[in-house]
DNA sequence: GCCAACGTTGGC
DNA sequence: GCCAACGTTGGC
């Protein structure tokens, strides 16, 4: 079992459009590192923090979880899509994606002010200065930590 | 292959 | 809106 963390901007795919939708292809990444762990290193029934960045109050919000093995993500072929990519073709297609699915809202979300004041989460990449990438992975000591911090309990899951 | 210029992310 | 971090692009 890995755990993971997933950052998305609450204007454009907040937790509560996963909650209505239910599950959603994790199309748009267009980062190398992150497509490398959705193509390689995600399996099917990981969990991952939903994280809500470039908002008021960043932080996790709730938990999802992988759906599906990897596929190719559709926005890469589609010429009126702002994530077109000339350079991908059906046959070689340059970005791969998995599914998530909604598991649940964490009773209090957990600030990224919350996550760096905490000693127990030293160290975790969500936490470093200049960390830009969308997609990462948690050690589990670290995903119990935030688990207990935003009241959930991970034996629901 | 180096590296400057440029673009994007995302906290503040 | 500012700016630090850092990935990508393209000239050479």
């Amino acid at each position: 079992m890995n755990y993971w963390l997933i950052k998305s901007e609450p204007h454009v795919y907040g937790i509560k459009l996963l909650k209505k939708e239910k599950r959603s292809p994790w199309d748009g990444v267009r980062n190398y590192q992150a497509r490398n762990m959705m193509r390689d290193d995600m399996k099917i029934g990981d969990f991952v923090l939903y994280y809500h960045s470039n908002c008021a109050e960043p932080g996790v919000v709730g938990m999802a979880r992988v759906v599906s093995e990897p596929h190719p993500d559709h926005t890469q072929f589609d010429k009126k899509s702002k994530y077109y990519d000339e350079k991908a073709k059906e046959d070689n297609p340059r970005w791969i994606l998995v599914d998530f699915e909604y598991v649940g809202e964490f009773p209090k979300a957990v600030s990224l002010a919350d996550m760096k004041a905490d000693p127990k989460l030293e160290g975790m990449v969500v936490v470093r200065k200049g960390n830009r990438l969308s997609i990462s992975p948690v050690e589990g000591k670290h995903f119990r930590r935030v688990c207990k911090l935003g009241g959930w309990d991970p034996k629901d899951d």
